[in-house]
DNA sequence: CCGGATCCCAAAAGATACTG
DNA sequence: CAGTATCTTTTGGGATCCGG
């Protein structure tokens, strides 16, 4: 008989579409890290950069606004003397430091083996 | 005084590349596809080109490949009859499952919003 | 049937310089 | 200070062909 190919997942997953879209959320070089450097509290964008040094101002820029856009950060223009604009996680931005908080914990164990920026 | 310049996070953090390393693991287009279609079980090659449906299959091959060389999925070669190989997600692969659920998670979020795939 | 090797093209990241 | 504009470079995915 040709049916057993496996239990092959039954009615029809929508999820592997639906991850690699939901992955668009954190996509980006840096992003993961921008989110990272928001969690204890707002930040400025000049302090993003140092917070994350080899990272570029357009990207940096590209990133936030791409986060923005997605709901995941929020832009405060306070025009006082100087003007300063301050970034911050909305409520829905926090929920990715678990996940991001969870790959971490992965990443370490790999490192611990040597398995991690040794390979390809 | 020129000591508030914010909190700055204190002594000099670790994480900022850190993160970027470690989502290293999961790099790739369909990398998390690919666990996550390995979560129930064993699967064949042939098997996930069907599961995921748009990924080509030197892609596959070369996220299989990589995934492999990282710890995260383990391959058999049974040669049978017909040679087949299978992939299975090792016990660090499983850890990075509900990493990957939490970004569904608010992915499925976003996307209820509309502020999923409509940008840029 | 499984998957590696090669070529090509598009997207994205980096650097630099410039503006409100 | 907070970005944007332009350019160049690199990466990486897709298609196809080829080998075991």
């Amino acid at each position: 008989m040709s049916l057993k190919v496996r239990i092959n997942r039954s009615p029809a997953p929508p999820e592997p579409c639906m991850l690699t879209e939901c992955m668009a959320v954190i996509a980006g070089a840096w992003a993961p890290n921008v989110i990272w450097c928001l969690r204890m509290g707002p930040r400025r964008f000049n302090e993003l950069r140092i917070d994350i040094p080899p990272i570029s101002a357009k990207v940096l820029s590209t990133r936030l606004s791409e986060l923005t856009e997605r709901g995941v950060v929020q832009r405060h223009v306070r025009d006082t003397s100087p003007p300063s604009v301050e970034y911050e996680l909305t409520e829905l931005g926090r929920e990715l430091l678990p996940a991001l908080d969870a790959i971490v914990k992965v990443g370490h164990k790999l490192k611990a083996r040597g398995q991690l920026g040794v390979n390809n």
